[in-house]
DNA sequence: ATCGATTTGAGGTGCGCACCTCAGAATTTT
DNA sequence: AAAATTCTGAGGTGCGCACCTCAAATCGAT
């Protein structure tokens, strides 16, 4: 229990005390209420005041003591997480880790609400981000495909003052969007690289089951996929993507399509977010392909442990969520984001290492 | 910009405010400052009252806001970092990752130090602990061997009220101390996996190499490896380990001759934090066998970029500083650790996700 | 019943900052 | 020059909690 008296001397590795406004102020010459005005932004403050507080700022090292900022400034984030409808395994560990870090971060004032996007109508989806008032909320984090009115309606929302970052699934990054989430065409890649390895000499058909191609997160996985398997590899086959839609009775008869078509599978990788359903499938057949699949949620782990799937690709959902809350709240506190640290990394996930 | 007043009634998906500890009072029928002695652990305290403020917490859901306990309870942590002293790459991210570290926590608080024990000299590292006084230093993260010395260091540092994790490299889990770090022998065994299936059909001889087996890590990691070839792999030799001692000669040296005595060399599996001595060596040799590292470092990124790496086996630097502070600071506010959050990942790196 | 020990309550202080008000100073405009 | 405007400073308040003191109440044992 070391309490930390003001102006404690350096010792071993350690660093001293931090300055607060109050040095501040001192050291730039001028007032708290200057200081104050100048650190957050208030209007009223001549140029050269504003220029030797910041001089003072670097000169001696200040910075903000978040705790004491976000303890005064009593304001709550509240932020949005603006999800699909459509339920899926991916979305439901999802919610899960929304949840937990709501617990988790009403300790630091911060509120997390969930709002379910009709994904079928775009102009639901649409209004129900229209009806959002920045009263309620500082900042959204919006996992939709990208369609002219969900674009529009992000567009007005920003207007209005709310922050916002798009979800996993990208918005294009013209409209200066953070995007939160991994680059698909290199989690494309990574399955096709280790699909490759794992075929090792062994040739055949590879097939490619999405949920559906609408979406530029699937399209971008499908390229990476390919860029391994693009040139010199005339003994394996990389067939056209097959789609799903989310229904099993309709990814079953595709599937089995394929596999007559095609006698020779030897690889297949599942790029949509249920890829239980297509493993259900698979169960009944005598010799599987080499599988690799997408997300780590109940159904894959379980597949992995028992060899009916061979490598998973995953993003950390909790990241995922505490990354887009960590960017909406420095946008909110008009910090600047260490882009190093929320990038998501692409993981492999096998039996050993889960 | 949401005020959040006390009493703010629940809107959309969000929570109300949050009880304060006044409430808390009220709710348990005591004072402020019998409250106040519940939370913080005080003496003085009769075992009904004591049972009258956890019901009350049970009941109104009062949960102790961080951000003004931290500020309030003006008391920096000071946690140390105690590592090696020899220089490996893997240190030096790590380093990298500590000093990033104590940048951002600054702003919460808490002062990060680090400390170089002498690893051929236990003794000597046993006395740098030794000397921490509990005045100067909450908490120490370790990254030892273990030995006596250190051990019995270890325990006093304990007695004397400092808090300890053991980092990275494991010390035996009777004494009650948390680790952080990955599950070496899952790691191994994740490293076999790849290893194997890399493979394929192929057959021959598997090397591995070490820094030493003096070290658990290295051993676990070993054993961890060879559950993947046990049985019925004939046609894959794992052969003993061979040590480097860090020692760029005797590097080439052990390895020059393990490849003369094993023409059929198929995979070579770098268990130590020094691939890079190795894979120098390697480069110079025609066909290259399947290679798999531990530790991302910029040789080892560098490596798996140019191909003279398959895989590796990593372990995220940053999570391992971030998760000993954040046990570190439960244990010295007497606060839950939870556990599921601050399990380390087996990471799996190809050229593709770096 | 008396004494000591234990338990409790009331109250205060301060952490570092955000946010507010209002009066006075410095500057610009008329 | 006066008036209007912009800028500045001094001061206060409160966020939720930790930590402190001191007096009063309760308890147990003799």
């Amino acid at each position: 229990m070391v309490r930390l008296p003001r102006n404690a001397p350096a010792r071993d590795g350690f660093v001293t005390l931090r300055p607060t406004t109050k040095d501040l102020a001192q050291a730039a010459g001028v007032s708290l209420a200057t200081v104050d005005r100048v650190l957050n932004g208030r209007s009223g403050v001549s140029a050269s005041s504003t220029e030797a507080v910041h001089a003072a700022i670097e000169r001696i090292g200040f910075e903000r003591n978040i705790v004491a900022a976000t303890l005064a400034r009593q304001r709550g984030h509240r932020f949005l997480f603006a999800l699909p409808e459509t339920s899926t395994e991916f979305l439901d560990v999802l919610l899960d880790r929304i949840a937990e870090f709501r617990r988790a971060s009403m300790g630091e004032m911060i509120q997390i609400g969930v709002l379910r996007l009709d994904e079928r109508d775009p102009h639901r989806a649409a209004r129900s981000l229209t009806a959002i008032s920045a009263e309620d909320c500082d900042g959204v984090a919006i996992m939709a495909a990208e369609t002219p009115q969900i674009r529009d309606a992000v567009q007005r929302m920003r207007e209005r003052g709310i922050n916002v970052v798009s979800f996993i699934s990208n918005q294009p990054e013209a409209e200066g969007l953070p995007f939160v989430g991994i680059d698909n065409a290199a989690a494309g890649a990574t399955a096709g690289r280790l699909m490759r390895r794992f075929l090792g000499p062994r040739s055949g058909s590879i097939l490619v089951l999405a949920d559906t191609m609408q979406g530029r997160d699937s399209l971008e996985r499908r390229l990476g996929f390919d860029t391994i398997f693009a040139g010199a590899l005339p003994q394996l086959q990389v067939r056209p993507t097959l789609e799903s839609y989310g229904d099993p009775d309709r990814t079953q008869r595709v599937l089995a399509n394929a596999f007559a078509a095609h006698p020779d599978v030897v690889g297949l990788y599942l790029i949509g977010m249920q890829p239980q359903l297509a493993l259900a499938t698979l169960a009944s057949r005598p010799s599987a392909p080499i599988t690799i699949a997408h997300e780590r949620t109940p159904s894959t782990e379980l597949a992995l442990r028992e060899g009916r799937l061979d490598a998973v690709v995953h993003q950390d959902p909790g990241h995922l969520v505490r990354s887009a809350a960590r960017i909406l709240r420095a946008q909110c506190e008009k910090r600047p984001i260490l882009a190093s640290q929320e990038r998501i990394r692409i993981e492999i996930l096998i039996a050993e290492n889960l």
